[in-house]
DNA sequence: CCTTGAAAACCGACCGGTCGGTCTGATACT
DNA sequence: AGTATCAGACCGACCGGTCGGTTTTCAAGG
């Protein structure tokens, strides 16, 4: 392996052990030193790719966990009925959650819980994030409704937010009772919601 | 005031105060130094009451957040047009809502967030509280198809469980937001949810 | 092809400070 | 006198972050 590509394989290793302890245990309560412990990597390592803990949180953010959250949802967006389609990727994801994607819940809602009152710049970074979900969320179902498959008078905004809301507070009652079977209740519930939506 | 008095109006004090700071701050985050300062109180007193940092949280997780959430919610329960009597209670409970409780959240929902994935005991107490909610809901659906208002055929526990899950949702993306519209949106979706299970 | 020199990358001992928790007394009530 | 109730000095562990020094890399000059 060349130089370059170890420099950046030894900032991808960082990220990724950081994104596992900060799932594992939150931003606040995740130490410097286990992260270097697991990586093998010295402090002086890490604090050459990233000058403080906040930054590296922020970089763990944006190119961890937004990533990882963009992959899984996209193939459900870019279709005439996304009732069908979201129904349909809901069930599929919901099923392939591992046990242990069920106990640590969502990354970036983890995060937004635990940081978004204390920190502004963690804040920003998922709201915006947040943001750009319902939106696209919301152009899904205005396409929807320009096949007609959705109801027209329905607030398109409105639902994607409830609808994101709804999501990750199951995510988060399921991760609460350790128990997969409430997810899947929730999830019924809100395909029932959007059924609702059909034109 | 007797000395009894006074001993347990320390011990409530700590525990108001430490409710404040976890409330803020996540339990980890929150100094037991902090607590500290803003009672008056000496480590000792609180070390007489509570033998642990842990058994302090358990303490306000059981003796304040579970109180506060359950004078909250009970009037809506006891009904016989359950949909009705939560929607208006809904409404009514987001209008008073002050700005800084938008910003902090649910508290037995960001103790749960952030404590299940690392300590059994918090995860314990938090599920069999949401438990509770979600029976006391599903019982109040029953009555409400009891009475016909609320259609047969739908499964009343899971209704309940969908209720509980978006309404936390919706209070972590307005808390993310530190926007109050964010919430009355899904407010609103969920009162649009309920309205098509009336009988 | 080799030497060289400077910059990039990395190392880990060390720092001040904070943490939760303990312990020894002092005080006040019974 | 004896016991419940503190007060606060103190403890070791750990925290994020710094810093002086070492190694690696790589282009330029000969």
């Amino acid at each position: 392996m060349n130089a370059a590509a170890q420099l950046a394989d030894n900032r991808r290793k960082l990220l990724e052990i950081a994104a596992e302890e900060i799932l594992e245990n939150g931003f606040q309560a995740t130490s410097i030193g286990d992260i270097l412990t697991k990586s093998g990597l010295s402090k002086g390592a890490l604090y050459h790719h990233f000058p403080s803990k906040l930054t590296l949180g922020y970089a763990v953010f944006e190119e961890v966990f937004v990533p990882e959250c963009a992959t899984r949802w996209e193939p459900a967006l870019n279709t005439s009925d996304p009732i069908t389609s979201i129904s349909t990727l809901l069930r599929a994801q919901v099923s392939d959650m591992t046990d242990e994607m069920i106990r640590l819940g969502c990354p970036i809602n983890n995060l937004g819980q635990e940081m978004s009152p204390i920190d502004e710049g963690f804040r920003q970074r998922i709201n915006r994030e947040i943001n750009h979900w319902c939106d696209e969320l919301a152009a899904a179902f205005k396409r929807g409704q320009a096949a007609g498959h959705v109801k027209t008078e329905i607030d398109t905004r409105q639902v994607a937010t409830f609808f994101v809301a709804s999501i990750e507070g199951a995510i988060g009652l399921a991760k609460n009772a350790q128990d997969r079977t409430l997810l899947e209740a929730c999830v019924e519930g809100l395909i029932g919601y959007l059924e609702g939506l059909r034109a």
